[in-house]
DNA sequence: TATGAATGAGATTTCATTCAT
DNA sequence: TATGAATGAAATCTCATTCAT
C-alpha cells in the first residue's frame, strides 16, 4: 500500500513565512491529483505492462522526465493508483453502511454504489477489474492486492454481521455468503462492468436471490405439472 | 510451470542438446501440442504483454525462431491457445448436459466440472480468466472474446431452457439467470480459482441459492427472534 | 564467375547404360533453368539483400531447402544469375556485329537490342540495373562486377574499332566514346528501362549525337544576336 | 566511412566514454547533423536493406536507441538523408544558372559542380545513386524518388529554356535533349563516379557532343574510302 | 531430389529510467 | 518543477542455412 509520507514531510514543519499565491506544494499537489486520474485510465485501458509513461505523460501534457518527479517509478504510481481508487471506492461503500438498515438493503446499497460509480467514473471499476488480474502477475505488486482482498473481506463482514443479528443470515453461512458476494462483486466488476444495462440486472438478479425467488427449488416441478 | 522434465534424467546435461537442423524423430503435431501446453501456462500467469515468446521457447526446449515454425506470430499463438482451452473445457462441459436432469443438477455439474478442471490442470482456469481481461485490452484480439461470450451464453441458455421447461426458472427470470450465471462464473474464475477450498465453497453457496436457503427473507426476523 | 563444372561432371562420362525415359540429370537442369528465370525476377524487384530464399523458393514450387541442391549458398545463386543474364544479354549483342556495318549503325544497332530485350524480358535489364548497385556492395560479390565491366569495355571497343577505321571516331577520342557509351548504357538501364516509350527516345538522342544534330554549336549564339 | 576521429585521441580509450543520462551541452541540432552525414555515408556503402541503425550509430559514437529519439523510424532517416542531399546537390546547381550563359556553358557548368562535389565529398553521389535503386524497390519509398525526378526534370528544363532560346537547342528536340541529359547524368552517377579520371573524361565528351565533334557522320566514309 | 523441422545470428523498435540543465 | 538528450535491456520477428528423412 506504501501512502509515501504524503503529510509526514518537513513541509509542514516550517510554515513561518507564508507568502502570497498559491504556494508550490499546492501546485505539486495538482499535479499529482491529475496524474493519478489520467493514470488510472491508460492503466485500466491498457493493463500494467501495456501501459506507458509516454502515454500517460503526455496525456497529462508533460514529459516521461517530469513524471519522475512525482513518482519514483512506474511501479510506485501504479500503486499509488491503485490507493487512490480503492480509497474512492470504498469512502462510497462507507456511506451505505447503516446500523438500522438489514443486510438485504445493505448489500443492493453497497451494488447500486458500484452503479452509481460507472456511471460517474468507468475507470474505476476498469481499473480495479483489471488490477486484480494484472497484480496478481508481477511479484512486486502482490502484496498490495492482499491488503485490498483483507480490506473488502472485512468491510463485507460488517454487513453480514448485521445480517446474522437480523436473522437472515444464518451464522453457519457466513463463510458461504461471505464468498457469494466476493465473487458476484469480482465478476460483474470482471464481466459485465461495461454495459450498464446488464450490470444493472445483475444487481436484480442478486435481489431476487435474497428474496429467495431467483429460482424455485426442483421440488415445484411438480405444481407447475397440475 | 516448471517444465517436466519428460523423462529426460540430468544425467547427460540439461535438455537434449540442440543441434542445427532437423531433429531426429520429431513431429509438427507433437510439438505444437507442447507448445500450446506451455504457452498456456505462461501467458496465464504473465499476462499477454509481459510473456515472452523467449520463456515459451526456453520451457519448450526450442529457440524462439523454432515457435514461429509452428505459429506465425505471437498474437497468432495466443489464439491458438485460446481456442484450445475453450475447447477443453466446453468438450467437458458438454459431457454434463442430461436432458433428464433438473436446472439445478446441471448447473452443479458443470460449476463441479470447473472444480475438477482446477484439480487437474490450474492453468486452464488461471489462463481464461486472465484472457477476458487480456483480449479486451488489445483490438486485435477483441474478436475471439466475443465468439467466447456467444458461445458461454448459448451453452447456458441450453441449460436454462430445462429450467424453464421443469418450472424451476420463471420464463421471465430468464436473463436474470443467465446474467447471474455469467457473473457467478466469472467471479469464480478470475477471484477464486486460486483456492481450491474457497471455489468449492462458492459452489455450495450457488447450491444453497438454488434450493432457497442461503439466507433468508428480512420478514423471517421476527420469527428466529421468537 | 565461376560457372560450376556445368558439363564437367563424371555425368557425361558414365554414358553406357541409356534407360529409357527422361535422365534425372535433364530433370534437374530444367530446374536449375526454372530457379534462374524465378530467382532473376525476384533479384530484379527487391535487391539482393531484400530478396529472399522462401521467395524464390514459393515461386519456384519448392522449400527452401530444395533450392540448396541446386545451388551451395544464396550468394552462388546470385553470381548464376548474373553469369547467366550477361551471357544472355551479350549473346544477343553479337548478333549485332558487323564488319560491313558502320560505328553508328551498331551502336544504334546494341541500343536497339537492348529496347527489344526489355520487351520480351524486362528482368534481364531490370536486374543488371539493380546488379551494379548491389555487386558494389557486398564485397564478396564485386569481382563478378570487375569481370561484367571489363566484358563490356571489350566488347564495345570492337565497335569503337570499327570506327576508328571508318573515320567515325578519330582515334584520340577513343576513350571519350567508350566513356559516352558507358554512361549513355548505364543511365538508360538505369533510369530509363521503366517506361519503353522515354527509352525509345533516349535512343533516337544517341542516333541524333552521331549525326551531330542535337544541338547545335554555340557559334549559332551571333545569329539569335543579330 | 571511417568516422573521422573528431580530434579525439586514441589517449582515453576509445569514444568519448558513454553514461546514462542527458550528455552535457548537447545539442539536438548538432547531433541530427551529425547522424545525417553518417547515414548518408553508409546508406551509401550498403544500400538501405544492409545498411543497420547498429552500424550508423556506432560511427556516430550513440546507441541505437538514440538515433530514435532523432528520427522516428528508419524509413524517416533514411528520407531525410535524401531531402538533405537532394538539396546539398541542387543549391549548388543553382548556383550555376546564369541567365546570360549559354545552354552549353550551362550544362557543362552542372556536370563540373557534380565533379567538384564528388570531390568534396563522394558520397553524396554514391548515395543519390543507390537511391534511385533503393528507393525504387521499397514502396514506401517511391514517392520521394519521384519528386526527385520531377524536380531535376524540372531544373533541366530551365537550361534547356535557355538553349531553346539562344537557338542551341531547337524546339522540337527539347524532350530528346532533356532524356539524353537524364541518361547522362544517372550514367555517370552511377557507373562512373567512384572514379573522378573516368567521371571527367565524360564531361569532356559531353563537352565534344555539343560542340559536334565527339564522331563525324558516317558519311566520311568515302573519305577513308577514297 | 526434395521436404520437414529446426537453429543462430541479427535487425528494428520500444521503453523505463537517468542525468545535465 | 520541469525539459532535453541520452542509455541499456529486452522483445518480436526474419532469414540463411542445416540435417534427418
Amino acid at each position: 500500500m506504501a501512502a509515501p509520507g504524503k503529510a509526514s514531510r518537513p513541509t509542514d514543519a516550517s510554515p513561518p513565512v507564508r507568502r502570497l499565491g498559491r504556494p508550490p506544494q499546492v501546485k505539486a499537489r495538482d499535479t499529482r491529483r491529475r496524474i493519478l486520474d489520467i493514470a488510472r485510465g491508460v492503466y485500466a485501458e491498457r493493463g500494467y505492462e501495456a501501459a506507458t509513461n509516454k502515454e500517460i505523460a503526455d496525456l497529462a501534457f508533460m514529459t516521461t522526465a517530469a513524471l519522475y518527479y512525482h513518482f519514483p517509478s512506474k511501479r510506485d504510481l501504479y500503486l499509488a493508483v491503485h490507493e487512490d481508487a480503492r480509497e474512492q471506492v470504498y469512502s462510497r461503500f462507507e456511506e451505505v453502511l447503516d446500523p438500522e438498515a438489514s443486510f438485504a438493503e445493505q448489500l443492493i446499497g453497497v451494488l447500486m454504489v458500484t452503479h452509481e460509480l460507472n456511471e460517474e467514473d468507468p475507470t474505476l471499476a476498469q481499473f480495479l477489474a483489471a488490477a486484480r488480474t494484472d497484480m496478481k502477475r508481477r511479484p512486486d505488486l502482490i502484496a498490495a492486492l492482499q491488503d485490498r482482498t483483507a480490506y473488502r473481506t472485512q468491510f463485507f463482514d460488517r454487513i453480514i454481521d448485521a445480517g446474522v443479528r437480523s436473522g437472515e443470515v444464518a451464522a453457519e453461512h457466513r463463510e458461504l455468503v461471505q464468498v457469494f458476494i466476493t465473487a458476484m462483486i469480482a465478476g460483474m466488476t470482471d464481466a459485465l462492468s461495461d454495459d450498464q444495462d446488464v450490470h444493472l440486472r445483475a444487481i436484480h438478479a442478486v435481489e431476487a436471490i435474497l428474496a429467495g425467488r431467483l429460482v424455485q427449488p426442483p421440488s415445484t416441478r411438480r405444481q407447475r405439472a397440475s
